[in-house]
DNA sequence: AACGAATTTGGGAGCGGTTTCAACCAACTG
DNA sequence: CAGTTGGTTGAAACCGCTCCCAAATTCGTT
């Protein structure tokens, strides 16, 4: 192919232009009069012209990339973001860095500093623990959006779902199947989500005076293994229960297996619902019921409203709510 | 924190030198007195310096970037690749970049295009469908790993398991439980590792005297949906079979589920023994007997090997092999 | 026809590093 | 002690692009 890289100035040359107004058809920065704008394209394209990205941002001051902060790449909720991100991403001109903040407010700064010193025009974090502080910081410094947390402080600028809220329905809807005795089994605590999943059962029990229960909470930490022990410790303290509510798919998968070793039926005898619908809850047997937060979307109209921000400062946010997917993992109790 | 970004220039006044000699002690490229030396040094440290990124790209050509194919971010395999390129090249001072190639061939050129766009001093590609020709034609001109791939003429840069092995082991394991009746759920034709697991499959039918039965082959996608829609065919043929070798966990699921619903129990009725061991695979109900691939090490590895081809030019993929791991899904017939 | 205003253009100074090249300096040789 | 030698150092060119500023051109007026 091409040996030499085509500069600007080489297209200047053919299309017999200063390199400023080639600079100028590039940005549409300045008007340019259609012929010599025409020539200039023809050049482009005839020497099949890519402009230096780091010439550009060395004086331009901008980098076209924006920078995503993720904790744990490797789980189903984050990939859907990143794939929503990638997504909303594609047809701008920007090209998206991910991190990994692996849910450690200290890796998390860190990886925030690294973006920061590749000078990202733009920040998209997802999750994680960095203070209200910090964050409020970061984003007075550069365009930012939250996603999946909600900070106070730039709310408008966050994009999330109603915790709260969808673990309310959740809540509800075993307790409208029959259910009284319903367990938990919590996230982490300090993370944000956790918690209020936690207090929209709690708020869904008492709005049927139905007390909660302390035995029956379990805390977890979103993973499958925690879900197993957190069965077995329910099962060991013996207070009978007929449904459960975990913070998240994964600890319900694990759940689902503790119940399998003990012979306990799902659903029959026990209910289980989970929350994130992770694309495997439709293969769990029996087929999870669950909470859908539409990750994907969240990830698209992040990327896009940071786009806006980045492009003419306008930007909106939309409003996103989770769902139940109703399958076949909750029972009617007689 | 500091406002105006710290240059060069600012370190070499406060160090009493000449920039020249910052540059030197930075890259390491001349011997500097040792008093200077320490004296840059510390002006570095004092004023917070970071190099700009940019300037350093555009004068001297590296990015400290590499790029990092993927194929389809959201999957577990692909995602566990990731994780262990992230970690590998976390000591380094390369940061990656990573674009998805969707497993289709043109979309995967033009991400390649993006990434040689931004200069990455080295690629990573990670399964994907790019022919031959061009990948040798890439390699060439970038340093370049392949993870999970086996091209010919660079195969010594392809680190991946030999999946006829890791295939022939599976089903090997099977027959020696006492099934001879067993099914195979295969993964998208084109893809190499599918068709290399279906022939692991074959041999290993064959080396025991045991024909393979076309009717007990059934072409999947490696999606969950296509391992329920593949019991479902097989059940329909009517022939009977007693085990089954998934291309995939993910299969494997889809599989569970549908014989789940025929109240076809696992293993006592029929054995399932997926590949991967994705993470949920060990709470399946049962949990699942398969075959892992180090993701992981292999990310790991490959990002390694990069540095070091980028580096000094050496380099060492180890030979990585797929191990079974043994869990409930797997019954002994008498 | 002449003149000022409004638009387009081109020139050139950076942006912050790397690298070549020549100058410098101290130690070593004969 | 003059002449080398080899290791350090600084000056300056350069990487490719953006953007300010002034020059050039076009246009509308009087």
């Amino acid at each position: 192919m091409d040996f030499k890289n085509v500069t600007i100035q080489d297209i200047a040359e053919t299309a017999k232009v200063s390199k400023s107004t080639v600079s100028r058809v590039i940005n549409n920065s300045t008007p340019v009069a259609d012929k010599k704008r025409k020539a200039v394209l023809d050049a482009m394209e005839k020497l099949n012209f890519q402009p230096n990205i780091f010439a550009r941002g060395l004086a331009g001051g901008q980098s076209m990339t924006i920078g995503i902060v993720t904790q744990n790449i490797g789980s189903p909720f984050y990939d859907s973001v990143a794939q929503g991100i990638i997504s909303g991403l594609r047809s701008s001109i920007y090209a998206p860095v991910f991190v990994d903040g692996q849910w450690k407010a200290e890796v998390e700064e860190q990886v925030v500093q690294t973006l920061l010193g590749r000078h990202v025009d733009g920040l998209i974090i997802v999750g994680g623990l960095l203070s209200e502080e910090k964050t409020l910081q970061l984003a007075e410094q550069k365009p930012t959006i939250m996603v999946a947390r909600q900070v106070e402080s730039i709310s408008d600028r966050c994009i999330y779902i109603d915790n709260f809220e969808a673990a309310y329905q959740a809540t509800r809807f075993l307790i409208e199947a029959g259910h009284e005795h319903i367990a938990h089994l919590t996230g982490i605590r300090k993370h944000q989500d956790a918690t209020r999943r936690y207090k929209g059962y709690c708020q869904a029990l008492n709005d049927s005076n139905i007390e909660v229960n302390p035995d029956l909470v379990i805390e977890g930490n979103f993973s499958g293994q925690s879900g197993v022990m957190g069965v077995e410790s329910l099962l060991m303290r013996g207070h009978s229960f007929t449904a459960m509510f975990t913070a998240n798919d994964e600890m319900a998968y694990g759940a689902r297996l503790a119940l399998y070793r003990k012979g306990i039926r799902v659903p029959e005898d026990i209910s289980i619902i989970g929350f994130d619908d992770q694309p495997n809850s439709a293969f769990m047997t029996p087929p999870l019921t669950t909470v859908r937060q539409p990750a994907l979307e969240m990830g698209q109209a992040a990327a896009e409203a940071l786009v806006g921000l980045l492009t003419d400062g306008e930007f909106e946010l939309p409003e996103l709510k989770a769902d139940l997917v109703i399958r076949e993992s909750v029972s009617r109790r007689r």
